[in-house]
DNA sequence: AGGCGATGGAGCGTATACAATGGCGATCCA
DNA sequence: TGGATCGCCATTGTATACGCTCCATCGCCT
């Protein structure tokens, strides 16, 4: 019991210099964490666009963390597949082509209409308002034109559907596949109009209110389709032009 | 005290001297990846068994790497719910709680079986050959007693399955199902009996060959709830034996 | 004048060193 | 003798240092 003064706050900031960065030290693990949501939803709004590159140490130094840290932080956005890590060239935000885009919808198709009998049955009161909040909100954030917001909010109310059908496996990965969506909106989405009509989403949750699982998988299976409609998903040959097709005739 | 000494000395897994193994970077990305093979695979054919622990520098001694290296591979495993990271403990093979275990049958339920359709749709003759070796090695595997071969192929027959669906995303998740699978079998499966009957597969195959999708997913149904059958699921109290209800009655 | 090779720099990959934390055993007190 | 506290050790978390590869620019040769 030496070092019982130290229990006050003031001791976090041990790195001396100014320690301007975020004074809570907090716990490392958090801090990391925190860095990792931070620039997922950095990606995810929009803020950083695909193609973008991450050098590892500018983030070391923005965050004011070693590389050591950025790299595990790296390293797990990418096994999410929101960022791409080329070998030796870094880390850059993935920019998916066309058949992910489509795989992707698929896999949602498939996905997101399967779980909502579940979600119906399970639905509470209670979580039939929280979504409606979310809903209003994103409807908000839309006509306030703030759509980095707007795009989260969207990603955020699909997820938290997922969530509600009770499994947590299925929910992680439909977590993931709006993550990846968001990137797909942002190569292949027309500007100025964005995915999600918000009524959709009103209307969903009423069906699932009323215990209409059926009703709601059809309709969310219409949902995703004219999300997927609104996109114009063409495989722009980014890597390899071909040469010889292109001028040979 | 002499002995202590020359424990060391393991220098020959350094590309120093005649440099046998890979000569110099050889390629450090593909070694990381056959260790994460080597572990995974380990983990998939029970020969590391749930709870077993993964020391990072045993691991680090064992493979001739750095604990650098080793960490980044259990983090991957641990993104893959392989491992569990707690954190000033280390890692260790996951234990898959029951509820884990419903929610991942549950999903590949839907999964598993609204791909088959596409399967169906998209097979080749090659494909269906491949398949059926996959199905004859696993049979011979398991007349044979070989368990731990058995179980590794019956995964892959699924995760293979997946993959011609064409569909990157939905078998890549498969693929994880499948692993975490293959753990809720070493928690919860009776010994002796492995899960999938070794003729499902073949007969899966003939419906899926002759493009019947409908009775190729009414079939996978079965199958994959024969498997959750055959498993006794039940929550072993984890970690909090309520030694009141125990003893008090 | 243009293309090809050399050289320098930038950034990633890996290893090692250091610090902190939690567990576990030993010791002391009641 | 039982329990609690203190201190050491084992193990992970983080940072830094160094080497290697790739890219860009510059200069020379054709």
């Amino acid at each position: 019991m030496s070092q019982q003064e130290v229990v006050h706050g003031e001791a976090s900031t041990r790195n001396s210099g100014t320690g301007r960065k975020k004074g809570k030290n907090g716990d490392g693990a958090e801090r990391h964490d925190a860095i990792y949501r931070t620039i997922s939803d950095a990606i995810i709004e929009h803020r950083l666009r695909p193609g973008a590159r991450l050098r590892e140490d500018a983030l070391a130094e923005v965050f004011g963390v070693s590389r050591t840290g950025i790299r595990k932080i790296l390293q797990r956005l990418a096994l999410e597949q929101l960022v791409t890590l080329t070998p030796r060239r870094g880390a850059s935000v993935t920019r998916p082509t066309a058949e992910e885009a489509w795989d992707v919808f698929a896999a949602r198709q498939l996905v997101e209409c399967g779980i909502m009998q579940d979600v119906a049955r399970r639905m509470a009161p209670g979580d039939a308002r929280a979504l409606r909040e979310l809903a209003a909100r994103e409807r908000q954030a839309l006509k306030s034109g703030e759509q980095s917001a707007a795009i989260k909010l969207s990603a955020e109310f699909h997820q938290r559907l997922a969530q509600l059908s009770g499994n947590a496996a299925l929910a992680e990965f439909v977590g993931r596949l709006c993550s990846r969506s968001s990137l797909i909106l942002a190569v292949y989405g027309s500007s100025g109009h964005l995915g999600c009509e918000s009524h959709d989403h009103d209307e969903l949750i009423n069906f699932l209110e009323a215990g209409k699982g059926e009703r709601a998988a059809a309709f969310m299976g219409r949902h995703l389709k004219a999300i997927e409609a609104s996109l114009s998903i063409v495989e722009e040959e980014n890597e390899a032009p071909d040469l010889h097709h292109i001028f040979s005739s």
